[in-house]
DNA sequence: TTCTCATATGAAATTTGTTTCATATTTCAT
DNA sequence: ATGAAATATGAAACAAATTTCATATGAGAA
């Protein structure tokens, strides 16, 4: 049996901030501190998490002065999160736990 | 600005026992009892496990007279690990952290 | 250079998630 | 009914990830 070991990938996705940026630069590339006023979390917060997402080649980054401009690798991310909006769609509103038929309502 | 909140779902991808327990519900149903000797895990952690999975509609469960069978939600499941497949053979063996580039060396 | 802005980094504190342990529940066989 | 097998459940113990805090680094402006 081949044991995927995807977990760090997936973590990427699975906790509030880390998606914040994701959404926060569906529109485009941000610096860090538009990002960090877009979440209003703390700098080094934002910091930290957009390091483990560059480092899973969610993100990109490059240099513009002082600042650093991150933005989304879309090809990945895009088809990740419809695929999750068709499950949802998809699950007739079973999933309790998960939030995401709640999410439902709020659209 | 929408905000996600797809965390929980996406927290069943990134902890080994429950992608674990995807991977051995690739090749078709199994029992509880049959996931716990092929993982090795404790029987109250595949069933804690288990549940998550089954709240976000991840696995579908039947019962069969004292037996639960358990099987894969394939529709989301397969396309997603697809994706990620080829964001991996797309980096350029850049993610250093998320350990997928390992996981291309291992196959 | 020195100052300031933008960002990164390390370590401690905190929060969150996972696993284990003990026990309960369900179902079937006797 | 009673016992045994299969699974579930709750709470405590444990582990891991996230956030915060203090500070460092780098780059441009004065």
């Amino acid at each position: 049996m081949k044991q995927i070991s995807y977990e760090n990938f997936f973590t990427n996705f699975s906790n509030k901030t880390r998606l914040g940026i994701i959404t926060a630069l569906m529109d485009g590339p941000l610096s860090v501190s538009e990002i960090v006023e877009k979440l209003g979390e703390e700098q080094s917060n934002v910091s930290h998490n957009l390091e483990h997402l560059r480092k899973c080649s969610i993100l990109n980054v490059k240099k513009e002065g002082k600042k650093r401009i991150y933005s989304l690798n879309k090809e990945t991310v895009e088809p990740m999160l419809e695929l999750v909006e068709k499950h949802v769609y998809g699950c007739g509103g079973s999933c309790e736990e998960c939030g995401l038929c709640n999410l439902k309502e709020e659209r």
